[in-house]
DNA sequence: CATGAATGAGATTTCATTCAT
DNA sequence: GATGAATGAAATCTCATTCAT
């Protein structure tokens, strides 16, 4: 699974065959694949649930004892830049399933992932911390700009992830700030 | 060429064989397409071509006489969501075929496209209109934003674009603003 | 069919498409081509023809008024090679068809070229002039011997015909004459 | 492998599709083909070097033990006679493959088979065995003369190869053998 | 004479999958 | 667990041929 998951993320959805993942695992034959997966479907959808199970685990650590939505929303943006840095292909991949496998996308993907971010935004405006906007497309907004990364990496391999994350948290720190809170600028916190 | 990008648009890259793109053009063989175009990558080439110059024309055309940065970045997202609109299938196929196929991927994307954008991102910036930021973060992170649009519509089909456009403007509107400025808000313009 | 006949000496009787050869011809469709001749093996056949008849009217030329067997034999090879150097892809297009082509090879063949040597072998030996030998071993041998020629070209460029045709000649002298006869060494004739 | 070589020898290089190789080996698909080589030029080489291999350990056996060059020249001939007779298809599907395949054409070919030859020519001429000629010119009339065969057979199945061998070997003894030598005549052999 | 659209057959090749070993 | 033979489907591509213009 491992090398299904390199293979994904380095060749893509259309190219990473079995016999592919066979070379990068070191066997010699298909076969095996088959032999443990249902099918190809099948090794698609455990990937997916991998991946997401482990993005998920990490999220939580991540975000456990956040106080404030403010805090939470960076932290998301921090920390999921962070995965990609530890996980890159984990990501790539699981992006490449999902947009291009058959996959059912059904319940796995929205709970683990978006409505997570989604959940801070409301928590947000519920607690006045973030002005009202539409939270979904305020979601999805942070969601792209966060994994269109990898692509721009792609582009530009010399990328500062670092200068990445401190970009997008301000980006998005004013974006959803209420309108007088001078915070920030003096410093409270 | 029209089957072959809704083909695309439809299915996905992989999805979208020959075999596929013949079906949808009422054609009853595929050897036809091999004889128009040199090869699956000629005819992908063509397309990517095609859309960008399409996608160009129509920018120019909806940002022609505008004046000020953020006017320019405003119109930008309209433009593009308004596009989207019209000729929503050319855009999917677009990303697919940036995104999966070997494409060269050179002068084109980003002369037409997202360096487009980063100018208008750094002429706010010169004029004092924008606050200083990284122009290819944030950059990328509208462009992301925008090119969501189809895998969020896909989600949720009753999406009002109008109000998405309008929750975007606003969005980076305040992520690029200058700090002082409090002209908006107070109905000035 | 002058274009035809240069692909497929050139190319080879397999990749004698219509479409290369119409791209040698300067067309732009193969369907002139269809239009002229019936069907494939009909263009086949009437190259073939063509050729033998190019050929069988040269190899009179070339022998009218020889006298005597061994003067046939000679003149014969050196009318071949001859015609070799201002004919070449005629010759090559000829034997690609022979060989591959699904021809008929009846009639055409035997009588035109190969049946000619044969005739001036059985002349020899019933004038004296030849030993005794089977007539269509040695024919047989003479044949390949000559049309071996472009392929021997082919490794090796820079190759002497004149001295290639003198070698034949004298080979063949010394393997068909009668056994007593020394008039040659002794430069009567 | 043996499949192949049948049908490249009966149908010829241009017919000799995997779909009909497979035919012949009782394959129901040619994926397993393809799956064995990996293409049809790497089959094509593999041929060509497994027949050279076997040709060429059948001609050191032969002719292991010859002490004078003629004795060489003669057991040559006979020897790939003889090597016809059971591995006819070995041959023609060689030739096959070095006239029509874009094959490589390079040591393996004039190593194993022609140069050893002209190993032949060039020993009998030092020793003074054979007359001068030229050695490129007499080694590739000999070898067209012989590979010139299974054509023949084609036109008439009823040759008898003995009395081929006789007249081949008896016609090149003439043509190579030193001007004043009888020895043969004399019967001393 | 010439073009270009269109077609059906067939070629090579890749793929996922099954199965005996 | 692992291999390799085998298969059928599908993909890209080439080809000869037809036909309307």
């Amino acid at each position: 699974m491992r090398s299904a998951i390199e293979t994904i993320a380095d060749l893509g959805y259309a190219q990473a065959s079995f016999a592919r993942i066979a070379e990068r695992a070191g066997l010699k034959s298909t076969g095996l694949i088959s032999y443990h997966f249902a099918g190809k479907q099948d090794l698609q959808a455990e990937i997916v649930s991998f991946v997401l199970d482990d993005l998920s685990r990490w999220m939580h650590e991540q975000l456990a004892g956040v106080e404030r939505a403010d805090q939470a929303l960076e932290g998301y943006i921090r920390a999921l830049i962070a995965y990609m840095q530890t996980r890159s292909p984990h990501l790539r991949a699981l992006a490449e399933l999902l947009l291009h496998g058959g996959m059912s996308w059904d319940a796995s993907d929205q709970a683990s992932a978006t409505s997570g971010l989604e959940d801070i935004l409301r928590w947000g405006q519920e607690t006045g911390t973030f002005r009202p906007f539409d939270v979904g497309v305020m979601a999805a907004a942070v969601q792209r700009s966060l994994d269109g990364l990898p692509l721009l990496q792609k582009g530009n391999p010399a990328l500062d992830l670092d200068v990445y994350a401190d970009e997008l948290v301000e980006l998005f720190r004013r974006a959803t700030v209420v309108d007088g809170s001078a915070a920030k600028e003096d410093g409270k916190w």
